[in-house]
Formats: C-alpha cells, structure tokens, sequence
RNA sequence: GCGGAUGGCCGGAUAAUCGCCGCCUUGGGGUAAACCCUUGGGGGAGGAAAGUCCGGACUCCCUUGAGCAACGGUGCCGGGUAACGCCCGGCGGGGGUAACCCCAGGGAUAGCGCCACAGAGAACAGACUGCCCUCUCACACGGGGGUUAUGGUGAAACGGUGGGGUAAGAGCCCACCGCGGGACUGGCAACAGAACCGGCACGGCAAGCCCCACCGGGAGCAAUGCCAAAUAGGGGUUUCGCGCGGGAUCGGCGGUAACGCGGAUCACUCGCAGGGUCGCUCAAGCCCGAGAAACCCGGGUUGGCAGCUUGAGCCUGUUGGCAACAGCAGGCCUAGAGGAAUGGUUAUCGAGGGGGCGCAAGCCUCUGAACAGAAUCCGGCUUACAGGCCGUCCGCGUCA
RNA sequence: GCGGGUAUGGUGAAAUGGUAUCACACGAGCUUCCCAAGCUCUUGGCGCGGGUUCGAUUCCCGCUACCCGCU
C-alpha cells in the first residue's frame, strides 16, 4: 500500500516530528479508555473501517445515549494471526501506535477498533505503522464528513 | 583426527529514553474508608509457562470406619518419594563390533474364545497320503496287520543332528544339543548356577474375555467462603413420614398446701420410635422432627473482597548412600494480573548464515537469534526447540 | 482454566484382528443430430509416529487437526 519509492528518511523525520509534538501537547492529551465489551466491537465494525498495509481501522461516532466524551480504543488480534506470542506482539505494536498516534489525531466521542494482521502488524518498521494510523484516521474521519456535508 | 554413545548446563548481552502491570512510599484532596492527583524506590514469564497424560496439596459434595459388589487403573525384584503409571539400582529378554539402547516383563494344567490363506493335519490325537509284512492265483488299485516318515505348506507341525538298529520304522538304543522336574549353593528378592532324575509328556495369543495381587469415592479455583445490590419469598413430580412419652402451656377434679388423678394443645425443649445421610449392608456420628430427600420448572445476578502465592521452596556447604534421595548447618524471598502486564525507538557488542577478495591467516559488506507467554500451586511424563558450553565413554586410523 | 468427542477416496457414510464396501462426483467409451438421463469400464482412501501380534483400519501408547460443553 505505500509506495515502494517512498524515502525512508523522509518517513523516519515525519515520524520524530509527530513524536515531539505528542510530547510538547501531552499536557492536553484525551484520556483514552480501552474497549472492553463485545457489543462496542460488533458497533464499531458496523461503521467506517479503512486497511492499511500493516492493520484495519475501524472507527464510529458514539451516538448521544452513549457517554459522548473521551476516546475509546479497542485492540483485536484474532487466532488467524498467530500463536499467543505473535497476537500480544502485535497487540503491543498497536497500543504502542495508538498512544503516539491517537491523542492528536483522535476525535472526542469516537470509538476505534484496531485489528492485527498475520505478519505485517508485527513485521512491518515502526514509523511505517505510525504512518499507516495517521493515513487511516485521515480517511475514516472523511469519508464520515463527506456524506454528511 | 574421523565416526559414534551418553550425562548435565545455558536459552542473546549492556546502556539510554518514552510507555505498561503489581507492591512499598512522599505530599495533597477527601470526616474516614474506598478512591483521585502527585514524589521517589524496588520487582516483573519458561525449560518447556504448552499438551492436560498421571500423581498430590487445597475446597466443596454432612463426616468416618468395616465388609461386599460394580467400574477403572497398575503389573519382574529391591529401594526412593507426600504420592505416582515417575526416578534410581539390579534381574530376564531383544538389538549393536563396542560404549550403550529398547521392552505393559504376573498367570496359558481355573475356564471360555481365536489361530485367515496355504497345508494331509492348527491343538490332540487320530484320519488321509505313503512305506513294510501278510492273505487270496496275484510283486493287485481288494482284505488283515505293523509303522510314524512326508517334494512340501505355514508365523507356528506328535524335539533336532549324527550313528546303531529294523521287514519297514520309531528315544527303540547311544552321543551331543534342546526340553521338563530338581536336592543343594549364592542372593533380602527377581533370579543365577547345579549334582541327579525323566526318554519327551506341556504350541501361540491374556495391549481377546478372564484369573490373581495391589491401588482408587466424586467434582474441580469457572472449586469454595464473605460483603453489597437486585429479584423471588415460588411451582411441579416421585419416595418416605405425619407416632409415643417426659418437661412445657392451658383448662378440670380432689387437697389448707406441698401435691395427686385425669384431659387438651404442639409455639418451645428432651428422649425413644421413624425418616434422611457413599451403589448395597452394618456401625458410629450428624441432621429433620412435621416435614425431609431427589429431580425438574420458574425468577435474580456477570459488582467487590478473600482463596493468591512462604512452598513436599531455592542456593551454598557438609554427612550417609553405587544412585535416586535423605539428614544437618548457614543464607535468600524470587510476577501475582483478573481477558490478562515485558512493548516502541536508538547505540555498542554479538552466536550463526549469505556474498566478494585472498594460497592462507584474514579483510570488506549484507542479515541479525529457536520453540514459545505465568492465570490456584507443586512432583513427574510427553511434545516443540536456532545454537552454544562443560564432562564421561566406545570403535577405527595415525604418531610416540 | 477444566471436562468430553470425532478423524475411512473429491463429498457423505458402513464394516470387521486376515482380501476395505456403498452412493454421488471425476475420467473414458456406448447410445443421441446435440445435451440430459441410461448402460459399461477405470482411477483414487483407513490423520501421523511407535508398540503387541504370524498379521493392525480395528487392540495399546504418544502426537496433530477439528468440534462440543462448563462461570
């Protein structure tokens, strides 16, 4: 899915400058709750979703009669990736993105799903991973405004 | 040096930084607890954490003992252990030149069952095929008798080989081997050796049923207990039972009274009977006592705390023992979450692998660690596993 | 975490200590102007590794995969 060209350099700068800023805005950082019950799964996977090379991203809009702020992010590693060793690893990896990754791009009131993959969540470079979030919380967000609009 | 056998150990390292899960802690909020914010410290996966195949601890099924039955398991001997189907040391059998490895390895005269195909015959001893003698005219394919060999078949065939012997033969006789019994000797034992006796009788399968000996009650931390909230304060079926007496309570009669006689009741209490309590029986104990037990239906709950990590624990030394292991002394505390914590990035080192240069030593470059994640806890077994380290032993070759 | 069950051609099933069977499917042929149906023939298998036995799909042990139940 990424372009094969793209300049590694360029991605690694990309990924410590978003790093810098998640640390000098830590002080207004969303709390960020993680899902815990099955029917906040099967809603969020009812809504926008979006693949990247590395996971899927699915993401809702929690409705009114729900508790309407805060970020809630829930991690889903099923058998098909691997043994319990490779889906903590790749768990790990995905908690690790979102907590760069969420609290800037994140919107308030949304519920995100991230999914592992067999070997790309585990095996993929690290900043690739945080582009991958960062490209995949940009489309869910706009195809949800799209519509509306 | 090459090839092999076997025992034990390790399971990438260091640092920086941002995070994660418990514990302790500073300060603040809070009446307090819970909790929230904050400061600092310290700890944080395995040899298999796995498979769940055995054995236990612990908890519940109300508890226990004896016997019987059923079911399941184990199965050479001795030892170790809390226990085991595990471990150690022996014995027997099999494999290997050897080091060494493998074996559920009790009983086949307690009984039943099975042994396909082939073969004359498959379990006990005879029929059949043959050989020999004899009868009748006949050296007949017929009658009578003797005999146990079979080109062979098969996993397995009235012991094998050789010699003698005979009408033909045969343990009929002899030698050797095998087989059965076995005084006695060694050993705790399994077992080994064996004088002597027997001329041979007794096939295999018990991981077929079974017999014998020994062991075993069931369920499992999603066990279980407590707190809070909510709901219910129930229904059905079956089985057993719905008695007696004393006290008690309430009347009656007699008596001045203590008390005596007789009656009623079952809220309370005691005893007996009864009922319940392991598959059955017996016993003890316990519970119920007007209801009890079993099963089913219906209703509520997915919150918190405990269990939860100090334990048949680990390390070092020493003593006993061939060893497994045990004793003693000293030291240590080493994850305790509750759907699950160890991750990201960077640097240096790095086992090993690929490529290039070089006669070689070596140099350059790329890659960059197997199997795999605690979920109540221990002892084992089994399975997965990159690579490395330390021993011990065997065979062959070479040198001295 | 705990407890239980099943594996037989491509698919679904059966059987038993001795040669593994049936249906559909696949392939070839016949039939038809062509297809379907029908008929004939062929191919292909006991999840894996050990053990007991003369002989194992069956009996025993250990694995692997899949499925089910329990708060």
């Amino acid at each position: 899915m990424t372009p094969p060209d793209a300049p590694e350099d360029k991605a690694h700068a990309d990924a410590e400058g978003s790093q810098s800023a998640v640390l000098s805005c830590a002080d207004e950082k969303m709390t960020i709750e993680t899902l815990a019950k099955r029917a906040d799964f099967l809603r969020a996977a009812r809504a926008r979703r979006q693949g990247t090379g590395s996971f899927l991203l699915q993401g809702r809009k929690r409705a009114e009669t729900e508790d309407a702020t805060g970020i809630r992010v829930g991690y889903t590693c099923s058998k098909k990736v691997g043994n319990a060793v490779a889906r903590n690893h790749a768990k790990r990896r995905l908690r690790e993105a979102a907590r760069l990754v969420i609290p800037d791009l994140g919107k308030d009131g949304w519920d995100y799903v991230l999914i592992g993959k067999k070997t790309d969540t585990s095996g993929r470079p690290f900043d690739l991973l945080l582009k991958d979030l960062r490209y995949a919380l940009r489309k869910v967000h706009g195809e949800n405004r799209g519509p509306r609009a």
